[in-house]
DNA sequence: CGCCAGGCTTCTA
DNA sequence: TAGAAGCATGGC
């Protein structure tokens, strides 16, 4: 048995049901920036659509159950999804010999990276540049809601096939304003193949970025979003204010380099840190 | 009202 | 090649 952050997973009559489960925190994951689809429903309760799945799950103590699913569904999606293949109690023993992580990891020990579905990534993290947390919720909702394919009350992701049959006025409901044109861009080169969504998992990271950029609209901290979170290139560091920030203020000597190869797991711990504990940077405040 | 937001493209010097 | 302007929208 590898070791991981929890200790029995078994089919219970609610769902499915993990006990023991360390490293993992709901509101940690899913209210952190990285996906946009998830609402708390009470305390420590979370539903939301992921891989065009509708999923609702709450955590107790060290128990963790994914209402209504069976043992194949957790296998299939969830699983993954939650990154529960990882070892974060070995990585966060790793972490923690550095002094400005270990600080971070104690603010929010429950913080894990998403395995989300690439396509899914791309288009959020197109949609959130130059816009808060709040505001991308809504942008990806509508974008679900308006060209999402409903199935049994959910709306599925918009598939690359539908965007590319659109013109950017079409996604006027989203309210996307400037982005519009490059979620339809996106899509156009995704379904003409000159977009890969499976090279970037293992091209190197440097030839992986630059083809994401060659979408009009995808810079480097969108392509290093989607890669990170769409590509699981734990490598990736998306530099947005706020990392620039801790960069700055808490790494004045560089980011330690034994690290690197995680360096984008680091960064989700740095990133809440810096953005909702109050005294994480100087004078800046949080929120 | 003004400032800012998990930026990128385009213009200008 | 670097720096600034412009872009749409809305939360606070």
């Amino acid at each position: 048995m590898i070791a991981i952050d929890y200790k029995d997973c078994r089919a219970a009559p609610e769902g499915v049901l993990l006990e023991g489960v360390g490293c993992f925190s709901l509101p940690e994951i899913l209210d952190c920036g990285q996906a946009f689809r998830w609402r708390a429903i009470g305390e420590d309760s979370y539903e939301g659509v992921a891989c065009d799945r509708f999923l609702r799950l709450s955590m107790e103590g060290d128990r963790l159950l994914f209402h209504g699913i069976g043992m194949e569904e957790f296998e299939a999606v969830w699983r993954d999804y939650f990154d529960l293949s990882r070892d974060y109690g070995a990585l966060r023993e790793r972490l923690a010999a550095d002094p400005v992580l270990e600080k971070a990891m104690a603010f929010a020990p429950g913080i894990r990276v998403l395995r989300q579905p690439p396509w899914e990534a791309l288009c959020s993290f197109i949609l959130s540049q130059n816009n808060n947390i709040k505001r991308i919720k809504g942008l990806v909702e509508r974008f679900c809601d308006c060209f999402g394919e409903e199935r049994e009350g959910i709306r599925a992701f918009p598939t690359p096939e539908r965007i590319a049959a659109l013109e950017p006025d079409d996604l006027a409901p989203v309210r996307a304003g400037f982005r519009a044109k490059y979620l339809v861009d996106a899509a156009r080169r995704v379904v003409s193949g000159e977009v890969s969504l499976s090279l970037p998992y293992t091209l190197p990271i440097d030839e992986a970025r630059a083809h994401l950029m060659q979408i009009h609209g995808v810079g480097v901290k969108v392509a290093d979003c989607a890669l990170l979170y769409g590509f699981s290139r734990v490598e990736c560091v998306p530099k947005d204010v706020w990392i620039n920030r801790v960069m700055e203020q808490l790494y004045p000597d560089g980011f330690p380099e034994e690290l690197a190869d995680v360096a984008g797991i680091a960064q989700q711990y740095l990133f809440h840190y810096a953005r909702c504990c109050p005294d994480a940077l100087a004078a800046r405040g949080a929120k």
